[in-house]
DNA sequence: TGAATATATGAGCAAACATTCATACGAAAA
DNA sequence: TTTTCGTATGAATGTTTGCTCATATATTCA
């Protein structure tokens, strides 16, 4: 492993204002969750209103085993939650960050 | 594959104002640069400041190749751009919304 | 020109991961 | 009570991916 460390100006790097390591570990997890279509599909399919498995199936043209590890990937981060209902679960968004980022990656995404 | 779609309320799901197919496809691209914890140290050192691969190298305690590679990535996506300056290559972040994303994401792990 | 420095990049590898398949479990219906 | 339905979950598999290693290119310096 090079480490050819020359003429690095300390005073400049140790002025910059880091966000300490270990929120950015959780903040890799968080962005992780966003970072696969399926998963993404899900959280913007319950933006505004609560879906049960099979309608999630449904609507992304998945099998609901695909649906249902997804779900239970997001759950685990606290990115959604669930409501039983008889044979039913119903997930809805954890909290209103979600939509959020979301919206700020349709934006960047749209814009040009 | 399971297809017991049995009743489904097509109205509801159709009610539904879903962001299309191919625009969630470029959100999860860019969701993903940001689920890395390297790229996102990367990026985040990069706010209000430009960096060459030395010194980024040096922040993260990682080797030149490793940072050079990621930022390969971060560049092919448009999120950092570069200058040349002799030997050295400074980068820096491509636009607003990067520290916008990133501090979003940190305000949804701090809290609780 | 030749040596040292800074960065880039292709190949290879190990780990992470998304989906499928098979199966299990709980609730409602028959 | 037996079936059917909705969901959950473990194992297996194929793919993606982040890093290392080796090497290449470019620029500065002696």
């Amino acid at each position: 492993m090079e480490r050819h460390v020359h003429v690095i100006n300390k005073e400049k790097l140790d002025g910059l204002n880091l966000i300490d390591n270990e929120t950015i570990e959780e903040m890799a997890v968080l962005f992780k969750m966003f970072g696969d279509s399926t998963r993404l599909k899900i959280m913007r399919s319950l933006i505004n209103t609560e879906l049960n498995v099979c309608e999630i199936a449904y609507l992304l043209n998945m099998t609901h085993s695909a649906i249902s590890h997804q779900l239970a990937t997001l759950k685990m981060v606290n990115l959604v939650k669930s409501r039983k209902s008889g044979k039913e679960v119903y997930y809805s968004l954890a909290d209103e960050h979600i939509s959020s980022i979301i919206a700020i990656g349709k934006e960047h995404v749209l814009e040009d």
